[in-house]
RNA sequence: GUGGCCAUAGCUCAACAGUAGAGCACUAGCCUGUGGCGCUAGUGACACGGGGGCAGCACCCGUUGGCCACCCCA
């Protein structure tokens, strides 16, 4: 007996396929070059600003609500999110990237975090902590679906779930925390609400809903008719003709409450409406997820016109009492919900909203020689400890090009090295919007910098000035139009125009 | 997954069945240790594969990718 040994069945690895596809065969002319894999994208500088906008913002409403971070792996076993998220939902069915890799485990790419939240919850004995456990993640999630603006088969969420706590202010949380989180963003919004019972009230329900449907199965779409027996709820979500002329007749879930489902709800709208929380009651919202007890919301953009991207959720989530136990844990309650990153950017982006700015050097380094390269080594390393904001580009020779990428990076100061001044122990300080330039001893540059910058009139010395995530209608950077108050002139450079003082 | 539209330089767009052009960007020079403006020059593309055709980027088919609707949701 070799304990090593799993008990599981191994599926032989596809070992031919791999190598056919590691060491392919011949092809004429030049190998194309690669693109990224269908919904799948590169995510450029240039996009920073807005990841973090949408990532900082979330990040600030979990730490304000007591929420602390987990990160569980990309890939999971498949078995999980069959279990999890259900057998018979479109995710489970038809969008998981799932594959057997070389040892034969049966595996799949993340379609979405809870259910792997709601694993670590077990696996690591977090019933002992003191409840609720409230978390929040954020990373990529993968479905394989026919991509569209807003649909990637890539895509982020961040996400916040209280685990251990039944309560509906619970529940009320995570609604007021997804409008608060598009409140600070300026994201207008509005959440559709429902409560879809739990597994006492829900089964009743259902049967009379499909006894109501069968009544008028030959007038539902085929879609629906294959609903009918396999997720009956589903057919309150048909967007079909149809469907929807049936749907006012049929029984609605929360007419069918079990009393304590009915309280429960009654209790989460009761505290939305002394929060004044924008919700509107969707008796017709049904979550495409299995897990899902009691309440369930989505986060819809407002927008002007009703059209049909109103409807694509830029965050949903709910309650899902049921999940932890069914993966194998002690009943546990929980509820959360998440936000499509690419989605509140495309929003913010659209709206035009204002965002802080991606990291940005206030001071720029420059050098000339090499004798003034070896020097920038060490000085520049200086000023970075001493927490200037400062960037540099070493393998840069001329130092007009040098001045060239301090103009375009929007530097306040440029530090210029030469021979004369590692000659002097100095330096030369240029302040880029007056284009004055003033010889400062290289020892005494550090605190310079940072009187200028106004440093250390702020806390201790932030070594990544990273923008903090203060969310609110923040314009662009303060322009100051300080006057020249520093002395040396130089001369040589054509300032041809004055017209453009500020 | 179903149906439709689309695919020309890094970006935004032209052109013609006879062998691709602009603006911006990029690189260099005018300016031998100093940015923004200007001038000059340069780099750089017909997504991939096949078909008919003297000839294709243009027409046809396939592949890949994007977008739109459906589906679904984040």
């Amino acid at each position: 007996m070799t304990p090593m040994t799993p008990k599981k069945k191994k599926i032989p690895p596809p070992k031919e396929k791999l190598s056919a596809i590691i060491a392919p065969k011949k092809t004429k002319g030049p190998a194309p070059t690669p693109q990224t894999p269908r919904g799948m994208k590169d995510l450029l500088p240039t996009e920073e600003k807005f990841w973090r906008q949408a990532n900082d913002s979330a990040i600030s409403i979990a730490r304000a609500y007591g929420y602390e971070w987990i990160e569980t792996p990309i890939i999971e076993e498949t078995q999980l999110f069959v279990r999890g998220v259900g057998k018979q939902t479109d995710i489970v069915e038809k969008e998981m990237f799932s594959f057997v890799d070389q040892g034969g485990e049966a595996l799949s790419l993340r379609p979405e975090a809870t259910a792997a939240v709601s694993r670590a919850y077990t696996s690591h004995g977090m019933v002992n902590l003191p409840q609720p456990v409230k978390l929040w993640y954020s990373g990529p999630m993968f479905r394989h679906e026919r991509p569209q603006a807003g649909r990637l088969r890539q895509f982020h969420q961040f996400g916040f779930e209280i685990l251990g706590e039944g309560k509906p202010i619970a529940d009320a949380e995570l609604v007021l925390m997804a409008v608060r989180y598009f409140g600070d963003l300026g994201v207008p919004v509005t959440v559709e609400l429902n409560s879809i019972g739990d597994h006492f009230c829900r089964e009743p329900y259902k049967e009379k809903l499909i006894a109501y449907y069968r009544g008028v199965r030959s007038k539902l779409c085929e879609n629906c008719k294959t609903r009918l027996s396999r997720s009956p709820m589903r057919l309150l979500d048909c967007k079909e003709p149809e469907c929807v002329t049936l749907r006012p007749g049929a029984p609605q879930i929360v007419d069918h409450l079990c009393e304590d489902c009915r309280n429960h709800f009654m209790k989460v709208v009761d505290y939305l409406d002394e929060a004044d929380a924008p919700y509107s009651l969707n008796p017709h919202l049904v979550r495409g997820l299995d897990y899902y007890t009691r309440t369930v919301f989505e986060v819809l953009p407002k927008t002007e016109e009703e059209t049909a991207r109103a409807h694509s959720a830029l965050a949903s989530g709910g309650r899902y009492d049921g999940l932890v136990e069914l993966l194998g844990g002690r009943p546990t309650p929980a509820a959360g919900f998440s936000i499509g990153l690419e989605r509140v950017i495309n929003r913010i982006k659209e709206l035009g909203l204002p965002v802080a700015g991606a990291w940005q050097p206030a001071v720029y380094f420059a050098q000339l020689g090499e004798p003034a390269k070896r020097k920038a080594l060490v000085l520049f390393e200086i000023l970075r400890k001493a927490g200037i904001p400062v960037t540099v580009s070493f393998t840069k020779d001329a130092l007009k090009q040098q001045m060239e990428i301090a103009n375009r990076l929007g530097v306040r100061y440029t530090v210029i090295l030469g021979q004369k001044e590692i000659l002097d122990g100095t330096v030369i300080l240029r302040d880029m919007e007056a284009g004055i330039q003033e010889i400062v001893d290289e020892k005494k540059l550090a605190a310079d910098l940072r009187k200028k910058l106004g440093l250390d009139t702020q806390k201790l010395s932030l070594p990544t000035p990273v923008v903090s995530a203060a969310p609110p209608p923040k314009p662009f950077e303060e322009e100051e139009p300080e006057e020249a108050k520093v002395t040396e002139e130089v001369p040589e450079v054509p300032n041809v125009k004055p017209e453009e003082g500020v």
